[in-house]
DNA sequence: GACCTCACTCATCGCTTGTTGAGCCAACCG
DNA sequence: CGGTTGGCTCAACAAGCGATGAGTGAGGTC
């Protein structure tokens, strides 16, 4: 509980505190179904500092969904972070981005760039007949994963541990990255 | 061009002229972006006539994602249909139900559901240690390649031909159904 | 300690939305 | 052919939205 001497901080604060809010409202339910009022409320903030703050609805929206560094790209790192830390949960710049990427054209943009760029260095380290292809299931396969498991929250994966999902998708992720095993 | 004669049978016309109109703009734009109006002025009628007809927009919605009878659940039929069949395009009514349930918590309801027989069904037929999860993780990965594809349009989907797909996907899916293969 | 700066709030605008009810006119019935 | 039904349109409403601009009062400066 720091309490901010100088003013620059405060504000600065502030400005963190409404952008958490925001990205949490926008993982929540949406672009579209997330108002300025609502964001403002859960930063306890009058909605007009939310505009003052980031110009725009459009605006915050695009910082909220601006993912963090990505990590280099190696297979192990990649199936690493996807299937052993992203299992738990999903951080909130995450979240925020894939639950507008159906209905957001800027959110599937992004997201198209994030998994196209994913696919383009799993498929160089990989190599072999359709490394693309097979880059790109691989990718895609965790993409529904992620989904089924924190969207939409099928049977399957609610009544698992994280690691009986980390223990049987392993194996199951990286078959089509051994060229050989098609 | 057939002109309904009887006055019922023009009414049904429309009808289903408004809900053909409505899973085309539910699914290019999601339930939120969908307006009553749009749908009104692509069906070629007055906006109130919509409300007439299926009460609200709730209601139109959840008439809209509506699912055709499906197939009869054994392996080879599933993987057909989902590998073959629908990697050219999906159904009006599958895009509408996808692109919304992100956003809209009926279309989530609705897909979970629907995934949770699919895996059930897969489970059974599959039998082995983690049937359940291998099944989750097969319809899960499917859910992914859909949406690659047809919604985020990744590029390696989009430069590859609907056999190339096919042919590299099908044993990349299969594989988790054999329980001896992980 | 007087002045100023600025982070923040208040009140309000214009717009779009889903939804409603009254009215119109061609189709049907006797 | 007169009267009624009913498919459809017109006009309008209340509510909620993003966004704006003037004000306010505590914090910083000299």
């Amino acid at each position: 509980m720091s309490e901010p001497r100088s003013r620059a901080a405060k504000r600065a604060a502030t400005a963190q505190r409404i952008l958490d809010a925001a990205r949490a409202e926008f993982g929540e339910r949406g672009l579209e179904a997330t108002t300025i009022r609502r964001i403002a409320q859960r930063a306890n903030v009058d909605p007009s500092l939310v505009m003052q703050h980031y110009g725009s609805k459009a605006a915050l929206f695009a910082i909220a969904i601006q993912l963090g560094d990505a990590a280099p790209d190696e297979i192990e790192a990649h199936l690493h972070d996807v299937l052993d830390v992203r299992l738990g949960a999903l951080p909130p710049e995450t979240k925020a981005l894939v639950r507008s990427m159906l209905t957001a054209p800027e959110a599937a943009a992004s997201m198209s760039a994030f998994l196209n760029e994913r696919v383009a260095n799993l498929s160089r380290a990989m190599g072999g007949d359709d490394a693309g292809l097979r880059a790109a299931l691989i990718v895609s396969s965790i993409l529904g994963l992620t989904i089924a498991r924190h969207f939409l929250k099928l049977d399957a994966f609610t009544r698992a541990s994280d690691t009986d999902i980390a223990r049987v998708a392993r194996p199951w992720v990286t078959t089509g990255v051994d060229p050989a095993s098609g």
